[in-house]
DNA sequence: ATGCATGAGGG
DNA sequence: CCTCATGCATA
């Protein structure tokens, strides 16, 4: 029934087949590890080392040079892990230890919403049930579709006309029409001071404080605004004229639909404009963010919080005389921040890791362990890969109320999964379920029911 | 354009 | 541990 919660940590890539085919990659090695002189960032990644929680952490290394075959160990452990060497577990494992998912019939996704409790379980909305007893309507696809945006759906889609004219307020920014000839790329490469806005500050969306103080990137601006860091806060937000204050989710998407508009009109791409905000406001946005600012795929909270910037570049860029100016230049930031080698999940392996999450969005790590045994991954690719997949939930399934408030709205199961034609961003227009059917099935003897939302008691940690 | 990863914060 | 905001690396 259950099992043996004390798996080997560490090693469950080890074991020799898995990682090395499935996941072609690693060969690349793109990145050099060591040589980059990095910019020593503020990261408190010490801890990181000591931490280890699971053991499992050991990845990254930076393979240097060498790491080619001799070892095959996987590249990615450098120092792979620890030894134990249970490798018992492996073999044996595979047939004993059957993660006990949910229990698919009706205890897990029966009723989805009978979580009535009151149980804000915002995503795993999709979880529905095809795999639970009853074939149903698999609104997994549905879900994938929309847009996300509730406001805007509603409205039938946009005007897109131009917009209201949100009174952009004339900021420093505009003193920027005249830059300062060079625009540095960043002001000060070491030292972001921005914990404004860092991800915390996402509570305060125009209250976000310290934009600009980081550096000197104002110089020009800075001066204009004259007090550098007290003004900050209110600075960049709050003159920008009420309005930046939570905007709905249709200002949102026009103002989104405006920026890619001029954006390529101008001529630049997403990467500059994140580069730009960079001179702007010392907070620079790599060409991810802006993409997914544009396609409406961040929270809202998050989009409220970068509109004014954008929107205050777009003023800039408007402004100035040579526009190209604010872009140009190229990245430069290699981070040398040794980051783990990107997984690539095979196919199949994601339509099992799909499957399961159907019906449990938040397994427990017991779950997550069993889970990456069988799949032969590491414990943390399968957690971090729930992670993702409940945020990428949210982010599509996720209702905004027009004020920006989420409404907690339960779908009923049918119904809301179908999400109102909205604006469509461009993507997922037509997605088809990439999950392969059943197969799946099989795979996860039943366990307990395992809730959306809510972590098994027994699976603890 | 997106998938996987990292890290700050909060519990 | 989880959520969230972000970003590197990729497809």
């Amino acid at each position: 029934m259950f099992n043996h919660e004390g798996l080997p940590p560490g090693n469950f890539s080890l074991g020799q087949g898995t990682m090395p085919d499935g996941s072609s990659h690693y060969g690349k090695s793109g990145y050099v590890g060591g040589s980059a002189p990095r910019p020593s960032q503020p990261q408190p990644q010490s801890q990181t080392f000591f931490t280890f929680p699971s053991a499992v952490k050991s990845e990254y290394s930076l393979e240097g040079p060498s790491t080619p075959d001799s070892s095959q160990t996987k590249g990615w452990y450098a120092f792979s892990a620890p030894p134990p060497p249970a490798e018992a577990g492996q073999v044996s494992a595979s047939h004993n230890l059957h993660l006990m998912p949910p229990k698919e019939e009706d205890s897990s996704c029966s009723s989805p919403s009978s979580s009535s409790s009151g149980a804000p379980d915002r995503d795993l909305r999709e979880t529905e049930a095809k795999y639970c007893a009853h074939p149903g309507p698999a609104y997994y696809a549905p879900a994938w579709t929309g847009p996300f945006w509730p406001g805007l759906g509603s409205s039938g889609s946009v005007p897109t006309g131009a917009l209201p004219g949100p009174p952009l307020p004339p900021h420093p920014l505009q003193a920027l029409g005249t830059f300062p000839g060079p625009r540095p790329l960043y002001p000060a490469p070491l030292q972001q001071p921005q914990p404004g806005l860092g991800s915390s500050s996402s509570s305060s969306i125009g209250s976000s404080s310290s934009i600009v103080s980081s550096s000197n990137v104002s110089s020009s601006v800075s001066s204009t605004s004259g007090s550098s860091g007290a003004a900050s806060e209110e600075g960049i937000p709050s003159s920008d004229s009420g309005e930046e204050d939570t905007p709905t989710s249709e200002e949102l998407e026009l103002f989104a639909k405006e920026l890619k508009h001029k954006r390529i009109s101008l001529g630049f791409t997403q990467a500059d404009v994140g580069m730009a905000l960079g001179t702007l406001y010392g907070k620079m946005f790599s060409q991810t963010t802006i993409c997914r600012f544009e396609a409406l795929q961040l929270s809202f909270k998050n989009m409220c919080k970068l509109k004014p910037l954008l929107q205050r570049w777009l003023q800039a860029v408007e402004n100035t005389d040579n526009p190209q100016e604010m872009c140009s230049m190229e990245q430069v930031l290699a981070q040398a921040r040794k980051r783990k080698r990107r997984t690539s999940i095979e196919t199949s392996v994601k339509g099992t890791l799909e499957g399961f999450f159907r019906r449990c969005g938040k397994p427990t790590p017991q779950q997550i362990c069993d889970l990456a045994e069988e799949l032969h991954l590491d414990k943390d690719v399968v957690r971090v890969w729930f992670c993702n997949r409940r945020q990428k939930g949210k982010r599509l399934l996720l209702p905004y109320g027009e004020d920006g408030e989420a409404l907690p709205y339960e779908l009923a199961p049918g119904t809301a999964l179908v999400l109102p034609t909205a604006a469509v961003p461009q993507n997922y227009a037509a997605p088809p379920p990439p999950v392969p059917p059943a197969l799946y099935m099989s795979t996860f003897p039943k366990g307990e029911p395992c809730i959306p939302g809510m972590p098994m008691p027994n699976g603890g940690i």
